[in-house]
RNA sequence: GCCUCUGUAGCUCAGUCGGUAGAGCAGUGGACUGAAAAUCCACGUGUCGUUGGUUCGAUUCCGACCGGAGGCA
């Protein structure tokens, strides 16, 4: 099996487990991870140190300023390249990361409906301000009924979306899903999960993660971007311990306090990473007993690849 | 030692003029196709501190006791 998937919610161990078997199969790692693209943001993102990576090549990291606007496709584009790079030099190639979507497209290959700046986006957000949502979501269910049944009324982000992908490109994103879901995923990969067997430890692992961020340097880190005025409303600062901070030295809440909010917040995006990944049906999961170590749940999933191999 | 206030969901608290109770937060589950660390949805039974009494019926009223906070000595 030359393309492997490391999936699992944040501080579950993806780092350490990814390069073990790099090192072991020779592999190269592809990150997956929606942040740790960014340049400059290191420390709240957890991207992994030189130290981490034991000298195993890793990708997709640093690849655009906080500035700019990344996405999904924009991932595939550039990662794509890279992933058959690796596989032309006869090396496996291991994808580990948090961000689902994203994995999910690299594997399948999904195509994305444009994003033109047409100005239809703003268009559609003002009429959505002056006439409110629930017509745009008795518009959008006179174009796109199954859509408009699929979404809730207050789901603003995804109603517009879909309205602006009609009125683009004349196709409702309902046609758009059909014909990407119709075609084959594009590898065939072996999916990995971790999980804890109690969620308290994650919990616990994530808390105090947060705390050694800080130790580590975070609040500097951040104070250098915002010295580079990024703006706040561009896709890096919507990071998770990065915008609470940016609150506590604007003022509005104590450094203690924006701790506290970052652990929270951490602690509910591995919920909703761990929800997005229980329904891939291929996950092999791997499920860590309370003390456990990288080197046992290593043990494992090299088992289910020799019976893969099989 | 005496007086006052207080004890209700994991936490903070509301409430029942006596008919066994409900908010916020936390937590849990789910959705997700060019913002995804984003965005959105759903889910609230707990010896109402313990124990007696009054009552058809007490978490609610009364007494005692046990926690907690404050005041006076």
């Amino acid at each position: 099996m030359s393309i492997i998937c490391i999936a699992g919610p944040t501080a579950s161990g993806k780092t350490a487990l990814s390069v073990a078997l790099a090192k072991e199969l020779g592999g190269e790692v592809v990150s997956c991870d929606s942040m740790q693209v960014y340049r400059g943001m290191n420390i709240g993102t957890a991207k992994p140190t030189q130290e981490e990576m034991q000298g195993i090549p890793h990708h997709m990291l640093d690849v655009a300023e906080p500035s700019e606007d990344f996405s999904v496709s924009r991932y595939c584009e550039m990662a794509t390249p890279i992933v058959e790079d690796i596989l032309a030099r006869g090396k496996p190639v291991i994808i580990a990361g948090g961000t689902g979507l994203y994995m999910d497209a690299l594997i399948r290959g999904n195509a994305f409906a444009p994003c033109p700046s047409t100005g239809m986006r703003e268009r559609l957000e003002a009429q959505a301000d002056a006439e409110g949502m629930e017509a745009m979501h008795k518009l959008l269910s006179g174009i796109d009924p199954e859509t408009s049944a699929r979404l809730h009324l207050a789901d603003r982000k995804r109603i517009l979306r879909a309205l602006e992908i009609y009125y683009e490109t004349g196709q409702t994103i309902t046609a758009h899903n059909q014909k990407t879901q119709q075609k084959p995923p594009r590898y065939q990969a072996i999916w990995f999960g971790l999980e804890d067997v109690n969620r308290e430890d994650l919990y616990r692992r994530i808390d105090s993660r947060v705390v050694t961020m800080v130790e580590n340097g975070l609040i500097p880190e951040i104070q250098g971007l915002l010295e580079k005025r990024i703006p706040q409303k561009c896709t890096a600062m919507q990071a998770i311990g990065y915008k609470e901070f940016v609150d506590a030295l604007s003022g509005l809440c104590t450094i203690q306090e924006a701790i506290t909010q970052v652990q929270q917040a951490s602690r509910r995006y591995a919920k909703r990473q761990l929800t997005w990944f229980r329904r891939n049906s291929q996950m092999h999961w791997l499920r860590r007993a309370a003390g456990e170590q990288t080197q046992e749940i290593l043990i494992r999933a090299r088992q289910i690849l020799a019976d893969f191999d099989k």
